[in-house]
DNA sequence: GTGAAAGCGCTAACAA
DNA sequence: TTGTTAGCGCTTTCAC
């Protein structure tokens, strides 16, 4: 029995008579022998690790960003590959050193700005990487991520189908923006184009994640345009503390206001009254990306680029039609 | 030049003359060599990777979670090591396979319970790891946490310093109980001991993190028991909630009920009013966790055995004197 | 203070 | 279908 035909029972690479196959098997169950990683690493110039580049920055929320950890941890699981876990904190040097060290095979990098400096890096490391977020320039570049454009145009559209003329998008605190996150741009201009296009007013004002910043924000906004009676929200955090000042505004939802977020199901569900919303699935967009690394890792001749998961849209308990009191027609 | 030279170089392992060291770091600069990961790990053996097992169960507070993953990633990239991500859901073959696989050198592991049954895995294991958490049997382990029994017995001392009589603690999701997850059953110890040693009513209840149940749970609180005019919050999630039902309910905060929190001190001060709390330091112990586990890698004679980092309370605006009119006295 | 050489425990090419 | 063998790129002992 040579150590090859062991290397070859686990691995599968080539066929096995059954008898070796499961006399192998057997001693390998008895003696509970487990490859060592790196020699098996160092011998197959694969460590089957992937990265995973968590940003730890101002304004990230995030039960979002666990969402997607989870997801890229129990896919990679599936296909027998482990995590390790970089914060953005290190920016390109950590990326330089798990990938020129051969620490990982591939890389997922997580809030990509829209001129990311670690962009061109990831361009010339001689491995494959997934991005989630997409920057200015996707050139060569594989990306995955929720259609934010087409989220809020959705929400635009939901709202203005209702009646609604004056619409604000209540977004992410300022720091995101002014970092050029993708997603917050993205979202900032699907909802500019979709209330110039539909003819409405559309108001947009960043928002920082405390109680005494979303009263501060949506009573100077409602006191400037007291027309409003749409919002849209992007920013997990400050949905309770919003119900809540709305509430002390006197503003009902959804009869004085209605209420659309962008978030994951299961938070606007857990919402009084539930929100109507544009799902985030942090889910199926972490497998995607790891599946999509594989893929790479496997060689396929996989379509790189930039791939958007569609926006869907679920009307719940917190829009409605527009209040006839204030539907005299407003323009942008 | 040899190959070992520039091993010793880089390892500071030997005494090296100044030029040799000079000329071997220049090149080093200039080529952009980096050791490979996995040949440096089969010949030292040392991968110089830590694990860290994350639960993803249920009633977990998430930004915590991370709060505490962030600490033990930048506090391992000090000491240069790398942080390899696993899911409480692989349980003990989790362990067992990045251990037996010598994927990583040693195993920082959260959300102990109480009987924990990856604690008899550790103990077999041929590895070092440290517990964020405390079982109910701790020989032979390095453990590491807040002390919980201390926290909630201050809690319940400034309250009834404050001269309330009838006091409730509003804990964790009953599924966190039900899984004997230590850091709650030691909460709640101690403030039953406290109760109980200050002759003050001690009421607990668990308690999800949803709107209505908060609404719910604490109605039949106040209905049940209308003297409680302090409460003890151990379930961050709702304290946002909390704070608006007790609004609702008429109640205010701290003239009517006083309210103590044992969470991070920016979620303390995030709430209006700024709570009173018991600091949650996970900082602390997440950096704590990974220099005990350093040191013993480093075969330092460490004191294994239980590090309680001390509960430190800071009196905010949500507490004052109990009211007068319900200051008759209640006993347990 | 430096170099030479023997592995570390696997995988994969080559032989049979 | 299986065995033999040459590395993978380092670290570390041993010799100088």
């Amino acid at each position: 029995m040579a150590a090859s035909t062991v290397s070859y029972v686990l691995s599968g690479k080539r066929s096995i008579s059954p008898e070796t196959r499961d006399r192998v098997q057997e001693a390998v169950r008895v003696l509970g022998y487990r490859p060592n990683a790196s020699a098996r690493a160092l011998a197959s110039n694969r460590s089957n690790v992937l990265a995973l580049v968590i940003p730890l920055r101002a304004g990230m929320h995030v039960p979002v960003l666990m969402q997607f950890a989870t997801a890229v941890v129990t896919t990679a699981r599936r296909y027998d590959h482990d995590v390790l876990l970089l914060t953005a904190d290190e920016g390109r040097s950590g990326l330089e050193r798990v990938s020129q060290s051969a620490l990982v095979d591939a890389l997922v990098v997580m809030d990509v700005e829209l001129h990311d400096e670690r962009v061109p890096l990831l361009r010339e490391l001689p491995m494959p990487s997934v991005l989630i977020g997409v920057p200015a320039d996707t050139e060569g570049l594989t990306c995955i991520d929720l259609d934010f454009f087409a989220a809020a145009e959705q929400c635009v559209d939901h709202l203005t189908d209702l009646g609604h003329h004056s619409i604000a998008l209540l977004g992410t605190p300022s720091a995101v923006y002014a970092r050029q996150t993708g997603f917050a741009h993205r979202t900032l201009a699907g909802f500019q184009a979709a209330a110039e296009r539909r003819g409405v007013m559309g108001i947009e004002t960043p928002c920082e994640p405390t109680f005494d910043a979303v009263l501060g924000t949506v009573g100077e906004l409602l006191e400037a345009h007291p027309g409003i009676t749409g919002l849209v929200v992007q920013n997990e955090p400050i949905i309770g503390p919003l119900l809540d000042v709305l509430r002390r505004l006197g503003r009902r939802v959804p009869e004085d206001m209605s209420l659309m977020a962008i978030c994951a199901d299961d938070v606007a569900e857990r919402q009084v009254p539930q929100l109507s919303s544009v799902t985030l699935p942090a889910d199926e967009i972490g497998q995607q990306a790891v599946e999509a690394l594989i893929a790479k890792l496997e060689g396929h001749r996989t379509s790189a680029g930039v791939t958007l998961v569609p926006a869907r849209l679920t009307a719940r308990a917190s829009t409605c039609a527009a209040p006839e009191a204030h539907s005299e027609r407003t323009t942008a």
